[in-house]
DNA sequence: CGATGTCTTGAAGCAGTTCAACCAGGGTGG
DNA sequence: CCACCCTGGTTGAACTGCTTCAAGACATCG
Protein backbone atom coordinates (compact mmCIF):
# COMPACT_ATOMS: atom_id res chain seq x y z
CA UNK A 1 0.00 0.00 0.00
CA UNK A 2 1.32 3.80 -0.41
CA UNK A 3 1.81 5.81 2.29
CA UNK A 4 -1.39 7.77 1.66
CA UNK A 5 -3.69 4.69 1.74
CA UNK A 6 -1.92 3.71 4.76
CA UNK A 7 -2.55 7.09 6.49
CA UNK A 8 -5.71 7.13 5.56
CA UNK A 9 -6.16 3.61 6.97
CA UNK A 10 -4.92 4.49 10.19
CA UNK A 11 -7.90 7.00 11.31
CA UNK A 12 -10.03 3.37 11.22
CA UNK A 13 -7.82 1.28 12.82
CA UNK A 14 -6.54 -0.13 16.23
CA UNK A 15 -3.27 -2.25 17.04
CA UNK A 16 -3.74 -5.36 19.08
CA UNK A 17 -0.94 -7.99 20.43
CA UNK A 18 -3.12 -11.15 20.53
CA UNK A 19 -1.77 -14.91 21.74
CA UNK A 20 -1.45 -18.31 20.15
CA UNK A 21 -4.96 -19.25 19.72
CA UNK A 22 -7.17 -16.69 19.75
CA UNK A 23 -9.87 -16.22 16.99
CA UNK A 24 -9.69 -13.11 15.11
CA UNK A 25 -12.83 -14.13 13.64
CA UNK A 26 -14.91 -17.50 13.67
CA UNK A 27 -17.09 -19.78 11.14
CA UNK A 28 -20.37 -19.09 10.44
CA UNK A 29 -19.97 -15.66 12.38
CA UNK A 30 -20.80 -12.05 11.07
CA UNK A 31 -17.46 -10.26 9.46
CA UNK A 32 -17.04 -7.28 11.43
CA UNK A 33 -13.81 -6.14 10.58
CA UNK A 34 -10.87 -6.80 8.67
CA UNK A 35 -6.78 -7.08 9.56
CA UNK A 36 -3.69 -6.67 8.64
CA UNK A 37 -0.66 -8.81 10.19
CA UNK A 38 1.96 -7.32 11.49
CA UNK A 39 4.04 -10.00 13.24
CA UNK A 40 3.31 -13.66 13.49
CA UNK A 41 0.92 -16.37 11.24
CA UNK A 42 -2.78 -16.72 11.24
CA UNK A 43 -3.95 -19.92 10.27
CA UNK A 44 -7.32 -20.30 8.41
CA UNK A 45 -9.31 -23.25 9.52
CA UNK A 46 -12.23 -25.15 8.16
CA UNK A 47 -14.41 -27.32 10.64
CA UNK A 48 -16.34 -30.08 9.92
CA UNK A 49 -19.71 -30.83 12.18
CA UNK A 50 -17.87 -34.17 13.30
CA UNK A 51 -14.53 -32.17 14.39
CA UNK A 52 -12.94 -32.75 11.36
CA UNK A 53 -10.50 -30.22 10.58
CA UNK A 54 -8.53 -28.52 7.80
CA UNK A 55 -6.23 -25.70 7.58
CA UNK A 56 -7.35 -23.97 4.40
CA UNK A 57 -4.16 -21.24 4.35
CA UNK A 58 -1.41 -19.25 5.93
CA UNK A 59 -0.82 -16.34 6.41
CA UNK A 60 1.92 -13.75 7.23
CA UNK A 61 3.31 -10.55 7.89
CA UNK A 62 2.21 -8.10 6.01
CA UNK A 63 -1.01 -9.83 4.65
CA UNK A 64 -4.66 -8.63 4.92
CA UNK A 65 -7.02 -10.51 6.36
CA UNK A 66 -11.25 -10.37 5.74
CA UNK A 67 -13.39 -11.61 2.88
CA UNK A 68 -14.78 -8.57 1.21
CA UNK A 69 -17.97 -8.34 0.14
CA UNK A 70 -20.09 -11.17 1.87
CA UNK A 71 -21.41 -10.67 5.30
CA UNK A 72 -20.84 -13.88 6.95
CA UNK A 73 -17.42 -15.90 7.09
CA UNK A 74 -17.03 -19.48 5.88
CA UNK A 75 -13.79 -19.81 7.96
CA UNK A 76 -12.24 -19.59 11.36
CA UNK A 77 -9.01 -16.91 11.40
CA UNK A 78 -7.10 -18.12 14.61
CA UNK A 79 -3.90 -16.80 15.83
CA UNK A 80 -1.22 -19.30 15.22
CA UNK A 81 1.51 -17.82 17.23
CA UNK A 82 1.37 -14.87 19.41
CA UNK A 83 0.92 -12.00 17.09
CA UNK A 84 0.13 -8.24 16.81
CA UNK A 85 -2.27 -7.16 14.21
CA UNK A 86 -4.15 -4.27 13.22
CA UNK A 87 -8.08 -4.18 12.73
CA UNK A 88 -9.82 -2.32 10.79
CA UNK A 89 -13.74 -2.00 10.94
CA UNK A 90 -15.28 -3.50 8.20
CA UNK A 91 -17.56 -0.46 7.27
CA UNK A 92 -14.51 1.90 7.21
CA UNK A 93 -12.86 -0.26 4.71
CA UNK A 94 -15.96 -0.82 2.61
CA UNK A 95 -16.14 3.03 2.11
CA UNK A 96 -12.36 3.23 1.89
CA UNK A 97 -12.26 0.88 -0.90
CA UNK A 98 -15.45 2.21 -3.08
CA UNK A 99 -13.66 5.16 -3.26
CA UNK A 100 -10.23 4.14 -4.08
CA UNK A 101 -9.50 1.85 -6.90
CA UNK A 102 -6.03 1.32 -6.05
CA UNK A 103 -7.07 -0.27 -2.57
CA UNK A 104 -9.04 -2.46 -4.42
CA UNK A 105 -6.59 -3.62 -7.00
CA UNK A 106 -4.46 -4.82 -4.21
CA UNK A 107 -6.65 -6.75 -2.75
CA UNK A 108 -7.81 -7.93 -5.54
CA UNK A 109 -4.23 -8.77 -6.19
CA UNK A 110 -3.51 -10.73 -3.22
CA UNK A 111 -6.83 -12.49 -3.37
CA UNK A 112 -5.36 -13.68 -7.02
CA UNK A 113 -1.95 -14.64 -5.10
CA UNK A 114 -4.28 -16.40 -2.39
CA UNK A 115 -5.97 -18.64 -4.71
CA UNK A 116 -2.63 -19.62 -6.46
CA UNK A 117 -1.80 -21.16 -3.24
CA UNK A 118 -5.03 -22.55 -2.37
CA UNK A 119 -4.27 -24.24 -6.01
CA UNK A 120 -0.76 -25.30 -5.29
CA UNK A 121 -2.06 -26.81 -2.17
CA UNK A 122 -5.23 -28.49 -3.52
CA UNK A 123 -2.45 -30.45 -5.29
CA UNK A 124 -0.58 -31.45 -2.42
CA UNK A 125 -3.69 -32.80 -0.52
CA UNK A 126 -5.02 -34.79 -3.23
CA UNK A 127 -1.69 -36.23 -4.58
CA UNK A 128 1.22 -36.01 -2.61
CA UNK A 129 2.10 -38.84 -0.22
CA UNK A 130 2.81 -37.95 2.98
CA UNK A 131 6.46 -37.14 2.82
CA UNK A 132 6.12 -35.17 -0.09
CA UNK A 133 3.41 -33.20 1.95
CA UNK A 134 5.88 -32.86 5.13
CA UNK A 135 8.58 -31.52 3.15
CA UNK A 136 6.21 -28.94 1.14
CA UNK A 137 5.14 -27.57 4.32
CA UNK A 138 8.62 -27.23 5.66
CA UNK A 139 9.40 -25.52 2.12
CA UNK A 140 6.65 -23.04 2.51
CA UNK A 141 7.80 -22.09 5.77
CA UNK A 142 11.58 -21.94 4.64
CA UNK A 143 10.50 -19.36 2.23
CA UNK A 144 8.80 -17.10 4.45
CA UNK A 145 11.44 -17.26 7.05
CA UNK A 146 14.98 -17.50 5.43
CA UNK A 147 17.04 -16.69 8.09
CA UNK A 148 20.62 -17.69 6.59
CA UNK A 149 22.96 -19.49 8.83
CA UNK A 150 26.35 -21.55 8.62
CA UNK A 151 24.90 -24.33 7.78
CA UNK A 152 22.04 -23.66 5.73
CA UNK A 153 18.21 -22.16 6.47
CA UNK A 154 17.03 -22.14 9.97
CA UNK A 155 13.39 -21.37 11.64
CA UNK A 156 11.17 -22.25 13.79
CA UNK A 157 8.05 -24.21 12.98
CA UNK A 158 4.93 -21.78 14.10
CA UNK A 159 2.56 -24.84 13.64
CA UNK A 160 2.02 -27.66 16.35
CA UNK A 161 2.63 -31.31 14.93
CA UNK A 162 -1.52 -31.16 15.26
CA UNK A 163 -1.80 -28.11 13.31
CA UNK A 164 0.79 -29.30 10.67
CA UNK A 165 -1.64 -32.64 10.79
CA UNK A 166 -4.63 -30.27 10.10
CA UNK A 167 -3.21 -28.39 7.15
CA UNK A 168 -1.62 -31.52 5.66
CA UNK A 169 -4.51 -33.71 6.10
CA UNK A 170 -2.44 -36.63 7.53
CA UNK A 171 -2.50 -37.43 11.03
CA UNK A 172 -0.27 -35.96 14.05
CA UNK A 173 1.56 -39.61 14.06
CA UNK A 174 1.96 -39.21 10.79
CA UNK A 175 3.49 -35.88 10.63
CA UNK A 176 6.08 -36.90 13.44
CA UNK A 177 7.16 -40.50 11.55
CA UNK A 178 7.69 -38.01 8.22
CA UNK A 179 9.39 -35.82 10.47
CA UNK A 180 12.10 -38.24 11.75
CA UNK A 181 12.62 -39.76 8.41
CA UNK A 182 13.67 -36.08 6.56
CA UNK A 183 15.93 -35.73 9.46
CA UNK A 184 17.31 -39.41 9.08
CA UNK A 185 17.98 -38.79 5.48
CA UNK A 186 19.47 -35.53 6.23
CA UNK A 187 16.83 -33.42 4.30
CA UNK A 188 16.24 -31.66 7.92
CA UNK A 189 18.30 -31.35 11.18
CA UNK A 190 15.83 -30.57 14.35
CA UNK A 191 16.97 -28.86 17.37
CA UNK A 192 13.69 -29.18 20.03
CA UNK A 193 10.87 -30.23 17.46
CA UNK A 194 9.98 -26.89 16.59
CA UNK A 195 13.49 -25.36 15.43
CA UNK A 196 14.19 -26.97 11.82
CA UNK A 197 17.38 -26.16 9.73
CA UNK A 198 16.90 -26.94 6.42
CA UNK A 199 21.10 -27.24 4.73
CA UNK A 200 20.08 -27.44 1.21
CA UNK A 201 16.58 -26.16 -0.71
CA UNK A 202 17.57 -27.81 -3.54
CA UNK A 203 17.07 -31.14 -1.98
CA UNK A 204 14.09 -30.11 0.27
CA UNK A 205 12.38 -29.29 -3.10
CA UNK A 206 13.32 -32.45 -4.22
CA UNK A 207 11.82 -34.27 -1.29
CA UNK A 208 8.66 -32.36 -1.79
CA UNK A 209 7.92 -33.56 -5.27
CA UNK A 210 8.22 -29.89 -6.88
CA UNK A 211 10.81 -30.82 -8.98
CA UNK A 212 12.07 -34.26 -10.54
CA UNK B 1 -21.45 -7.24 -15.71
CA UNK B 2 -23.61 -4.55 -17.48
CA UNK B 3 -24.60 -4.15 -21.32
CA UNK B 4 -22.22 -1.56 -21.58
CA UNK B 5 -19.38 -3.43 -20.46
CA UNK B 6 -20.53 -6.72 -22.50
CA UNK B 7 -20.62 -4.03 -25.51
CA UNK B 8 -17.67 -2.76 -24.91
CA UNK B 9 -16.23 -5.80 -24.45
CA UNK B 10 -17.43 -7.32 -27.27
CA UNK B 11 -15.56 -5.29 -29.91
CA UNK B 12 -12.22 -7.45 -28.80
CA UNK B 13 -13.49 -10.53 -28.27
CA UNK B 14 -14.26 -13.36 -30.84
CA UNK B 15 -16.49 -16.64 -30.32
CA UNK B 16 -15.05 -20.35 -30.52
CA UNK B 17 -16.56 -23.52 -30.46
CA UNK B 18 -13.89 -26.29 -29.18
CA UNK B 19 -14.22 -30.08 -28.59
CA UNK B 20 -13.59 -32.02 -25.44
CA UNK B 21 -10.41 -32.29 -24.45
CA UNK B 22 -9.67 -29.13 -26.34
CA UNK B 23 -6.09 -26.86 -24.13
CA UNK B 24 -7.07 -23.40 -23.44
CA UNK B 25 -4.34 -22.42 -21.87
CA UNK B 26 -0.99 -24.42 -21.00
CA UNK B 27 0.27 -24.96 -17.61
CA UNK B 28 3.93 -22.90 -17.36
CA UNK B 29 2.61 -21.07 -21.02
CA UNK B 30 2.69 -17.15 -21.24
CA UNK B 31 -0.90 -15.79 -20.84
CA UNK B 32 -2.25 -14.29 -24.69
CA UNK B 33 -6.22 -14.18 -23.89
CA UNK B 34 -8.99 -14.28 -21.51
CA UNK B 35 -12.04 -16.02 -21.79
CA UNK B 36 -15.98 -16.24 -20.74
CA UNK B 37 -17.87 -19.66 -21.10
CA UNK B 38 -21.13 -19.26 -22.81
CA UNK B 39 -21.68 -23.23 -22.78
CA UNK B 40 -20.05 -26.22 -21.21
CA UNK B 41 -17.30 -26.94 -18.50
CA UNK B 42 -13.96 -25.98 -17.91
CA UNK B 43 -11.24 -27.92 -15.46
CA UNK B 44 -8.51 -26.30 -14.40
CA UNK B 45 -5.63 -28.71 -13.95
CA UNK B 46 -2.30 -29.32 -11.96
CA UNK B 47 0.65 -31.76 -13.76
CA UNK B 48 3.17 -32.85 -11.58
CA UNK B 49 6.63 -33.67 -13.47
CA UNK B 50 5.73 -37.53 -12.91
CA UNK B 51 2.72 -37.13 -14.13
CA UNK B 52 0.37 -37.44 -11.45
CA UNK B 53 -2.39 -34.50 -11.74
CA UNK B 54 -4.76 -32.58 -9.93
CA UNK B 55 -7.98 -30.78 -11.06
CA UNK B 56 -8.12 -27.06 -8.94
CA UNK B 57 -11.26 -26.29 -10.16
CA UNK B 58 -14.22 -26.30 -11.98
CA UNK B 59 -15.62 -23.84 -14.51
CA UNK B 60 -19.04 -23.49 -15.72
CA UNK B 61 -20.88 -21.05 -17.51
CA UNK B 62 -20.95 -17.87 -17.31
CA UNK B 63 -17.41 -18.04 -15.57
CA UNK B 64 -14.71 -16.15 -16.31
CA UNK B 65 -11.46 -17.55 -16.97
CA UNK B 66 -7.44 -16.61 -16.93
CA UNK B 67 -5.58 -14.92 -14.23
CA UNK B 68 -5.08 -11.43 -14.58
CA UNK B 69 -1.84 -9.50 -13.85
CA UNK B 70 0.50 -12.85 -14.52
CA UNK B 71 2.18 -13.29 -17.83
CA UNK B 72 2.57 -16.69 -16.94
CA UNK B 73 -0.13 -19.68 -15.90
CA UNK B 74 0.93 -21.80 -13.23
CA UNK B 75 -2.37 -23.94 -14.14
CA UNK B 76 -3.84 -26.13 -17.70
CA UNK B 77 -7.06 -25.26 -18.55
CA UNK B 78 -9.16 -27.48 -20.88
CA UNK B 79 -12.28 -28.45 -21.99
CA UNK B 80 -14.06 -30.99 -19.94
CA UNK B 81 -17.05 -31.09 -22.55
CA UNK B 82 -17.87 -29.51 -26.27
CA UNK B 83 -18.23 -25.92 -25.16
CA UNK B 84 -18.17 -22.77 -26.54
CA UNK B 85 -16.25 -19.65 -25.31
CA UNK B 86 -15.86 -16.22 -25.72
CA UNK B 87 -12.15 -15.02 -25.72
CA UNK B 88 -10.57 -11.46 -25.19
CA UNK B 89 -7.01 -10.68 -25.64
CA UNK B 90 -5.17 -9.94 -22.90
CA UNK B 91 -4.10 -6.30 -23.49
CA UNK B 92 -7.64 -5.23 -24.38
CA UNK B 93 -8.67 -6.64 -21.04
CA UNK B 94 -6.79 -4.89 -18.98
CA UNK B 95 -6.84 -1.87 -20.29
CA UNK B 96 -10.53 -1.87 -20.03
CA UNK B 97 -10.15 -3.31 -16.50
CA UNK B 98 -7.86 -0.42 -15.91
CA UNK B 99 -10.21 2.11 -16.53
CA UNK B 100 -13.22 0.47 -15.32
CA UNK B 101 -13.31 -0.32 -11.68
CA UNK B 102 -16.71 -1.26 -12.27
CA UNK B 103 -15.18 -4.45 -13.81
CA UNK B 104 -12.44 -4.80 -11.35
CA UNK B 105 -14.73 -4.95 -8.67
CA UNK B 106 -16.55 -7.71 -10.28
CA UNK B 107 -13.33 -9.42 -11.23
CA UNK B 108 -12.45 -9.37 -7.79
CA UNK B 109 -15.93 -10.63 -6.47
CA UNK B 110 -15.16 -13.59 -9.08
CA UNK B 111 -11.94 -14.29 -7.32
CA UNK B 112 -13.13 -14.67 -3.82
CA UNK B 113 -15.82 -16.60 -5.20
CA UNK B 114 -13.49 -18.97 -6.67
CA UNK B 115 -11.22 -18.66 -3.55
CA UNK B 116 -14.34 -19.84 -1.61
CA UNK B 117 -14.69 -22.89 -3.34
CA UNK B 118 -11.07 -23.54 -3.69
CA UNK B 119 -10.88 -23.89 0.05
CA UNK B 120 -13.89 -25.82 0.71
CA UNK B 121 -12.58 -28.48 -1.81
CA UNK B 122 -8.88 -28.31 0.46
CA UNK B 123 -11.09 -29.58 3.29
CA UNK B 124 -12.55 -32.24 0.94
CA UNK B 125 -9.44 -33.18 -0.14
CA UNK B 126 -7.56 -33.16 3.34
CA UNK B 127 -10.38 -34.50 5.85
CA UNK B 128 -13.21 -36.48 3.64
CA UNK B 129 -13.11 -39.86 2.78
CA UNK B 130 -13.52 -41.74 -0.61
CA UNK B 131 -17.27 -42.16 -0.47
CA UNK B 132 -17.94 -38.54 0.90
CA UNK B 133 -15.58 -37.04 -2.10
CA UNK B 134 -17.62 -38.15 -4.47
CA UNK B 135 -21.20 -37.47 -2.65
CA UNK B 136 -19.37 -34.05 -2.92
CA UNK B 137 -18.67 -33.94 -6.19
CA UNK B 138 -22.14 -35.27 -6.81
CA UNK B 139 -23.73 -32.23 -5.20
CA UNK B 140 -21.30 -29.84 -6.32
CA UNK B 141 -22.46 -30.82 -9.96
CA UNK B 142 -26.37 -30.95 -8.60
CA UNK B 143 -25.98 -27.37 -7.92
CA UNK B 144 -25.00 -26.57 -11.30
CA UNK B 145 -27.36 -28.67 -13.59
CA UNK B 146 -30.58 -28.65 -11.71
CA UNK B 147 -33.00 -30.57 -14.13
CA UNK B 148 -35.47 -31.27 -12.04
CA UNK B 149 -37.72 -34.25 -12.42
CA UNK B 150 -40.35 -36.07 -11.20
CA UNK B 151 -37.88 -38.43 -9.76
CA UNK B 152 -35.70 -35.93 -8.14
CA UNK B 153 -32.74 -33.91 -9.91
CA UNK B 154 -31.45 -35.38 -13.25
CA UNK B 155 -28.15 -34.43 -14.89
CA UNK B 156 -24.95 -35.67 -17.25
CA UNK B 157 -21.50 -35.49 -15.66
CA UNK B 158 -19.61 -33.03 -17.60
CA UNK B 159 -16.55 -35.87 -16.03
CA UNK B 160 -14.88 -39.29 -17.21
CA UNK B 161 -14.54 -41.52 -13.83
CA UNK B 162 -10.82 -40.44 -14.37
CA UNK B 163 -11.54 -37.00 -13.82
CA UNK B 164 -13.48 -37.09 -11.78
CA UNK B 165 -10.56 -39.18 -9.88
CA UNK B 166 -8.01 -36.29 -10.58
CA UNK B 167 -10.56 -34.07 -8.98
CA UNK B 168 -11.10 -35.81 -5.79
CA UNK B 169 -7.35 -37.19 -5.63
CA UNK B 170 -8.82 -40.96 -6.06
CA UNK B 171 -8.23 -43.36 -8.41
CA UNK B 172 -10.58 -44.35 -11.01
CA UNK B 173 -10.91 -47.65 -9.22
CA UNK B 174 -12.26 -45.88 -6.33
CA UNK B 175 -14.53 -43.55 -7.76
CA UNK B 176 -16.32 -46.26 -9.33
CA UNK B 177 -17.09 -48.13 -6.33
CA UNK B 178 -18.07 -45.32 -4.15
CA UNK B 179 -20.56 -44.76 -7.50
CA UNK B 180 -21.77 -48.55 -6.97
CA UNK B 181 -22.28 -47.86 -3.52
CA UNK B 182 -23.83 -44.96 -3.71
CA UNK B 183 -26.22 -46.52 -6.20
CA UNK B 184 -26.75 -49.13 -3.70
CA UNK B 185 -27.65 -46.86 -0.38
CA UNK B 186 -30.27 -45.93 -2.86
CA UNK B 187 -28.41 -42.23 -2.86
CA UNK B 188 -28.20 -41.64 -6.36
CA UNK B 189 -29.51 -43.99 -9.39
CA UNK B 190 -27.63 -44.35 -12.63
CA UNK B 191 -28.71 -44.86 -16.08
CA UNK B 192 -25.70 -44.91 -18.24
CA UNK B 193 -22.62 -43.96 -16.08
CA UNK B 194 -22.63 -40.80 -16.97
CA UNK B 195 -26.32 -40.11 -16.24
CA UNK B 196 -27.50 -39.61 -12.51
CA UNK B 197 -30.29 -38.89 -10.70
CA UNK B 198 -30.71 -38.04 -7.15
CA UNK B 199 -33.86 -38.34 -5.50
CA UNK B 200 -33.07 -36.26 -2.12
CA UNK B 201 -30.38 -33.38 -2.38
CA UNK B 202 -30.53 -33.57 1.63
CA UNK B 203 -29.82 -37.38 1.52
CA UNK B 204 -26.58 -36.42 -1.17
CA UNK B 205 -25.83 -33.69 1.22
CA UNK B 206 -25.69 -36.00 4.38
CA UNK B 207 -23.81 -38.37 2.35
CA UNK B 208 -21.20 -35.89 1.21
CA UNK B 209 -20.27 -35.06 5.02
CA UNK B 210 -21.78 -31.46 4.74
CA UNK B 211 -24.54 -31.68 7.67
CA UNK B 212 -23.98 -34.18 10.54
C1' DC C 1 -18.18 -57.30 -36.35
C1' DG C 2 -13.66 -56.55 -34.24
C1' DA C 3 -11.52 -52.64 -32.13
C1' DT C 4 -11.06 -49.14 -28.93
C1' DG C 5 -11.95 -46.41 -25.02
C1' DT C 6 -14.63 -46.18 -20.68
C1' DC C 7 -16.29 -48.34 -16.76
C1' DT C 8 -16.83 -52.10 -13.26
C1' DT C 9 -15.40 -55.76 -10.30
C1' DG C 10 -12.15 -58.80 -7.78
C1' DA C 11 -7.95 -59.96 -5.08
C1' DA C 12 -3.63 -58.70 -3.04
C1' DG C 13 -0.63 -55.17 -1.18
C1' DC C 14 0.60 -51.11 1.26
C1' DA C 15 0.57 -46.28 3.02
C1' DG C 16 -1.37 -44.02 6.47
C1' DT C 17 -4.52 -44.48 10.58
C1' DT C 18 -5.64 -46.04 15.09
C1' DC C 19 -4.64 -47.33 19.53
C1' DA C 20 -1.43 -47.43 23.11
C1' DA C 21 2.73 -46.70 25.51
C1' DC C 22 6.47 -43.86 26.43
C1' DC C 23 9.49 -39.60 26.59
C1' DA C 24 10.86 -34.64 27.35
C1' DG C 25 10.23 -30.15 28.98
C1' DG C 26 8.20 -26.78 31.98
C1' DG C 27 5.26 -25.08 35.31
C1' DT C 28 3.15 -25.56 40.04
C1' DG C 29 2.70 -26.54 44.60
C1' DG C 30 3.89 -28.96 48.68
C1' DC D 1 14.12 -28.58 45.63
C1' DC D 2 11.86 -32.38 44.17
C1' DA D 3 7.44 -34.86 43.16
C1' DC D 4 3.69 -34.02 40.37
C1' DC D 5 1.18 -33.26 36.41
C1' DC D 6 0.17 -31.61 31.88
C1' DT D 7 0.97 -30.61 27.19
C1' DG D 8 3.37 -31.71 23.02
C1' DG D 9 6.06 -35.02 20.67
C1' DT D 10 7.89 -39.74 19.41
C1' DT D 11 7.69 -44.59 18.60
C1' DG D 12 5.64 -49.30 18.12
C1' DA D 13 2.12 -52.79 16.56
C1' DA D 14 -2.16 -53.94 14.52
C1' DC D 15 -5.61 -52.56 11.45
C1' DT D 16 -8.05 -50.63 7.40
C1' DG D 17 -9.26 -47.88 3.42
C1' DC D 18 -7.47 -46.89 -0.61
C1' DT D 19 -4.34 -48.31 -4.31
C1' DT D 20 -2.44 -51.50 -7.51
C1' DC D 21 -2.70 -55.02 -10.64
C1' DA D 22 -5.51 -57.83 -13.44
C1' DA D 23 -9.55 -59.36 -15.77
C1' DG D 24 -13.94 -58.77 -17.65
C1' DA D 25 -18.27 -55.97 -19.16
C1' DC D 26 -20.25 -52.39 -21.84
C1' DA D 27 -20.84 -49.04 -25.27
C1' DT D 28 -19.57 -46.61 -29.44
C1' DC D 29 -17.61 -46.43 -33.96
C1' DG D 30 -15.06 -47.46 -37.88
Amino acid sequence: MTAADLTELNRFTSRKVIPTGAEVHGQGEPIQAYANILRGVIKLTKIMADGRQQIVGLQFAPHFIGRPFADESAITAEAATDMEICTVSKPALDRLMANNPDLEHKLYNQALTELDEARDWMLTLGRKTARERVASFLNLIASHFDTLNSDGICFDLPLTRQDMGDFLGLTIETVSRQMTRLRNDGIIKVAHSRCVTVPSRARLAKASGNHE
